[in-house]
DNA sequence: CAGCATCCTGTTGGATACTG
DNA sequence: CAGTATCCAACAGGATGCTG
């Protein structure tokens, strides 16, 4: 069906990066995780909004990837903190960028949208 | 039901912002055409896999943020050429950044992958 | 060529209830 | 507290066929 690589392919990876990144809710937990350790708790409240279930799969994702790090400890209840791997820590960077374009830009966007008709 | 916001709403726009490069096939437009401008068709098969549905939807929503241009040229056969406002241009940077993330990191997402037992 | 309309499937992801 | 399990709704998104 596809005859030949598309530009996105050029370098193996790129794609599997954007793909990572444009889950709902991975830079969420980057950006929160960003700021230091986390419990699962805490983890839930900053992001806001988010299912345990998804908050779960999600997290479960980025250990897999090696981008964050789960330890658990037996306390009197049970208390899990999550932290970024160094690894993760590497995407901090390009996310930050990310934020900063977001305090720099978005009102335009946000003019742009409410300019057009939008049906 | 949430009864504080969460650090995510700091500052207003980091969460849509967050969610507007979460959608599947926006950074992968505003990745070719931060290469210059292209025709629909172009564009379809740079990208690749996107199908036709997907890539005018997405366009659209573009064009609504203000961060791409649609020009319409009445040559013998119709052509539409898509370009990046200067809005749009400046996620080119901090896409980038992504991009050499890519480069640079994604090699050890991928051994950290295939190390784990990933049930 | 650059779409739009329709149909349909799979995944995303929330709600709820339960567990060590 | 930090999950797991189940159910279910909504939407993302592909395939196909048609149009100016």
């Amino acid at each position: 069906m596809e005859q030949f690589p598309s530009i996105l392919d050029t370098h193996p990876y790129l794609r599997q990066t954007l793909d990572l990144v444009s889950d709902k809710w991975i830079t969420a937990i980057i950006y929160v995780l960003s700021r230091g350790k986390r419990r699962y708790g805490e983890l839930q409240r900053e992001i806001g909004g988010v299912s345990q279930r998804m908050l779960t799969r999600t997290l479960r994702n980025l250990e897999k990837d090696g981008l964050v790090r789960r330890e658990e400890f037996t306390t009197p209840s049970l208390m899990v903190e999550y932290s970024l791997t160094p690894l993760g820590e590497t995407l901090v960077e390009p996310l930050q960028s990310l934020c900063q374009w977001s305090v720099d830009y978005f009102d335009e966007v946000r003019r742009a949208r409410e300019s057009n008709p939008s049906q």
